[in-house]
DNA sequence: CTACGTTATGGTAGCGCTACCATCTACCTC
DNA sequence: GAGGTAGATGGTAGCGCTACCATAACGTAG
């Protein structure tokens, strides 16, 4: 008259299939798991002894209801495919690998509404941590981070004013020092070449407004931007337009690296030199600017330490240990090469 | 002396509050909320209302420890940065962000003992279904996704010996059909170059060698591979050594486009003639390939419409109907461009 | 020797949901 | 009109864990 072992369960040990082994109170196997300092050091081996024979893994789920606190990270990012964001995301997962954390990923689409409905479906299964790409969060996504009841890290930027904590640089600054680079190297009609127009490229296009007004070299016919998605292509069609509107054009400073390398095979392809008539300057240095030829000055950014500094942070406070200075501001470093050495 | 409101859960409404509201039984209202075809009309509206003035979002981990499923797809690549992961991850995305499925992302790192951990981490959360790179599984990963009790896909390529369903194209004839192509343009000293070389890589070597065997041109000295990660760097470095070796080399397979663009990009600063001198084919052809200069012969793989087919034999699993065909095979394209248009 | 912390362990009562089975009401069928 | 069937609804009993509180055992202070 044993009762059916777990009707639904499926028959995998559950803990008190460890408890009773080992002769103890499901509790304490409980305990011994997640806090083993609070457990007798023989009760400690037992209960090991126990699970290891059994195989006993615990469900999170069930974890998860009890505790009011599930072992997720949830990642919210714009895009999946721009590689800027594939290396925040390998930071977070080195980061977290050797944890039990497990990671839920979101793909926004650069959209604030699917943000919000993406905040939505995270938060009811009360995630460990939320990392979010961006500080430009509508009030509707605001609201849902500042009630989620975890640690909340911005990424990618720094800014005023975070829901909690934030890891990042400044576009503006990053935009702002490429241009006054091309500047000190004798560029002037400068052009600004740039798609997508997510609020970080337009900061970073407001810092090279900012750099060419300072020189007095600010000409609005030197901006072409497109709301439509980076890529390669679009970037040699940009500058395509670029070149018409203004012939006279000397340079461009590129909303980022696949702009810049469609910028530099056109040239190749219509046999204009880099950097004697055309100087290039890119954004994020991917690993492929340097390789490039001729190589193309660009910004390096911390993408993978924004990602390790991010979970750092984030576990930091789970642990109850909020660091002092809750924004924190990586910084950035401009790769000067060949692409703007006239 | 009302009990307080749920000691722990944080005061959100619960379902007994949405049953309270709509005068009906609790089980009524999970009912009305999963098959809504299975309550009537009248009780299905009043439910509703009831939900959306209490605000009523389902809690997934009670959900999951009741059902003894929980709705999350379990994806694992072996690496992030990879563009071509990249896209099958977006079209896993783009076909389940209508669902309410959540999606648990986890790194392998090319490495089968990660891979094996990351499936004991997942599995105990039993997911509605599992998607993984590759058919190369240990034996232990095999066992723990034979025992997964969902459907599993392998994704990216196609194999004998399922271990549920299976999505991806050849990548033996893939190598075989662009080393044939270059043949057929008059190459004769073809030299493969490749990086990481995981199970994919040594296939398309494979499918290089079998081409150039059964044209007489195979030589062992033709090969240079190295298990170091790919990057455009590594293309520039490995042909450089390629050359040295073989200083009659007239084309190179590369084992992906990365290294492709390093030959490439290697070949412009040694004047070294595109597609005159040496002939260049790459490997998944990414975007870039056809805008680079010259643009770059390249095998087109359907990474967007993996990710998407295995959801939807993923999805159809769930429901009960199985695929006729377990293993679908969605081919490649070769795209045959001005680097080896000799 | 009593009072009182302090530490180690356990029992009970949920967490919020759904599987399972029971019930109840039409609506047939013969 | 008895019996059967299908569809709609609800009650009960968990799912496997942990929060909370109780208890026991052992010092240590007065």
């Amino acid at each position: 008259m044993t009762k059916p072992r777990s009707r639904r369960g499926g028959g995998r040990p559950t803990i008190a299939d460890v408890a009773r082994k080992a002769g103890v109170g499901a509790i304490t196997v409980s305990r011994a798991l997640r806090e083993p300092e609070r457990v007798s050091e023989d009760l400690r081996r037992l209960i090991q002894a126990a699970v290891d024979e059994l195989g006993y893994l615990p469900d999170p789920n069930a974890r998860a209801l009890a505790s009011a606190r599930a072992e997720v990270f949830g990642v919210l990012v714009p895009s999946l495919t721009n590689s800027v964001f594939a290396e925040v995301l390998r930071g977070i997962y080195d980061s977290l690998s050797d944890s039990s954390y497990r990671i839920q990923l979101g793909n926004t689409h650069y959209s604030g509404l699917e943000e919000e409905r993406l905040l939505q479906v995270f938060g009811p299964q009360r995630p460990a941590a939320l990392i979010v790409a961006g500080i430009d969060q509508t009030p509707t996504s605001r609201r849902l981070l500042e009630t989620a009841g975890c640690p909340v890290v911005q990424v990618m930027e720094t800014g005023p004013d975070p829901v909690d904590m934030m890891v990042g640089f400044s576009h503006f600054d990053g935009g702002k020092a490429a241009t006054e680079h091309m500047i000190e190297m004798g560029y002037r009609r400068i052009g600004f070449i740039g798609a997508r127009m997510d609020p970080r490229s337009q900061r970073r296009l407001a810092g090279y407004r900012a750099a060419m007004e300072a020189a007095g070299l600010f000409d609005a016919r030197l901006v072409t931007t497109t709301p439509v998605p980076s890529s390669v292509t679009l970037g040699r069609e940009l500058f395509r337009d670029a070149l018409a509107k203004v012939p006279t054009l000397d340079g461009v400073f590129c909303n980022n690296d696949d702009i810049a390398l469609g910028v530099l095979f056109e040239c190749h392809r219509a046999s204009i030199a880099v950097p004697k008539t055309i100087g290039i300057t890119g954004f994020n240095d991917l690993d492929m600017m340097e390789v490039a030829f001729p190589s193309v000055t660009s910004v390096r950014t911390p993408r993978y330490e924004i990602g390790r500094r991010s979970v750092a942070m984030a576990l930091a406070a789970i642990a109850g240990k909020r660091p002092q200075e809750p924004v924190v501001d990586l910084g950035f470093d401009l790769k000067c090469r060949e692409s703007t050495a006239r």
